[in-house]
DNA sequence: TCTGGGGTCCTAGGACCC
DNA sequence: TCTGGGGTCCTAGGACCC
């Protein structure tokens, strides 16, 4: 058994096997002690999951010591204080330190030196780096690539023209241990979803909505929450053959309201048509996020009752024809091609709607 | 071997603008 | 009337990570 190994492969293997329930809850506290831990080493801590972190110890070694000074009292403290082991990697750049710890686990630390990176990059198996799975293993297995060393001999062209142009970049430069990122203490999110796996395949249209109200109010409660907002909605859905398809909506402003995810989700979801097949997970992610206190509410079209009724519907009706024909992000052009002279009962519908 | 839920980043094509 | 090159935004899909 390992990890990320299905529950019912697992079982398979060893029948006997208990099975136990997770705790977010904890893993979230522990993880808090353990960065706590990180940032009394250094201010310069970079989350990079629920349980790893970049420390740029760069200048705090004069007051702490070497690099594995530092790391052997960064493991100890986080036994002595959580009961949890860890493992350090220690090196010149982000990239080979998160290899490095790799290397070094379970409860180790390996310290690779400037001088020594490349001795220990270019033996390693192309699968060992960060950011090569199995896909991009088995594309350049094809070329004869198989160690770092085989990647550093290797044209950046070739490269380029089997992974892409930025993946192409990025293996020519880590191959040669070259990483020029900085550590980065903070990070603004990019997306926030939820997505879940029905128990059982599910052919009701109707469950699947009741789901995406479900989950777009949790969206929307965990966006409030950060004081973010978002302007594309996305719909992500799994069918019984494992088949994914995304579907997503640019809304011509940022929100953070269950209702509008929620419209926007079901939407995506009923101009999919009748369902062919039964659903096996589906989620719903919001995209494009900005910070909400930025976002300037322009009144809304639909919901103001108190407006003029001929102006408003007219206005309604062009709006919902637009988006319904070429997409939500059309909308903001709409009022173009509606002169107001032609309606001159039109209320104005502020600068950009 | 029938495959969870949270994310990030990249690509490619099309629409559109200057 | 047809044309280029650079750039942005949007959408769909996929690789990858923990």
């Amino acid at each position: 058994m390992h990890s990320a190994m299905p529950v019912a492969r697992a079982l398979q293997l060893c029948p006997h096997a208990i099975v136990l329930p997770g705790h977010r809850e904890k893993y979230t506290h522990y993880s808090g002690e353990v960065m706590r831990i990180f940032r009394d080493v250094t201010p310069l801590v970079e989350p990079l999951s629920i349980d790893e972190a970049f420390l740029d110890v760069a200048g705090a070694r004069r007051l702490l010591g070497s690099p594995s000074t530092i790391g052997a009292a960064v493991r100890a403290r986080v036994l002595a204080e959580t009961g949890l082991t860890c493992s350090v990697g220690a090196a010149s750049t982000k990239f080979i330190a998160k290899m490095a710890s790799g290397r070094a686990k379970p409860d180790g630390m390996l310290v690779i030196p400037a001088a020594a990176t490349l001795d220990f990059l270019h033996p390693l198996p192309i699968s060992a780096l960060w950011g090569v799975g199995a896909t991009t293993a088995d594309a350049l297995a094809r070329l004869g690539i198989r160690t770092v060393g085989d990647l550093a001999a290797t044209p950046l062209a070739t490269l380029k023209n089997r992974v892409g142009e930025a993946g192409g970049q990025k293996l020519h430069d880590l191959s040669l241990g070259i990483d020029t990122r900085s550590v980065v203490t903070s990070r603004t999110e990019k997306s926030i979803g939820h997505e879940m796996t029905f128990e059982h395949d599910v052919a009701d249209a109707r469950q699947v909505r009741l789901e995406l109200l479900r989950q777009s109010d949790q969206v929307a409660v965990r966006l409030r929450r950060a004081g973010l907002a978002g302007k594309t909605v996305a719909l992500k859905l799994r069918f019984t053959d494992f088949s994914t398809i995304s579907r997503s909506r640019t809304l011509s402003e940022p929100t953070d309201l269950a209702q509008t995810i929620s419209d926007a989700a079901r939407d995506l979801f009923d101009a999919l048509g009748p369902m062919v097949q039964r659903v096996r997970l589906i989620g719903v992610r919001v995209e494009n996020l900005v910070d909400a206190s930025a976002v300037v509410h322009q009144p809304s079209l639909w919901a103001d009752e108190s407006a003029p009724a001929d102006g408003w519907r007219d206005a309604e009706v062009t709006v919902d024809r637009v988006a319904e024909k070429f997409g939500h992000g059309a909308v903001k052009r709409a009022s173009l091609v509606r002169p107001a002279r032609e309606h001159p009962q039109t209320p104005p519908l502020g600068n950009d709607r």
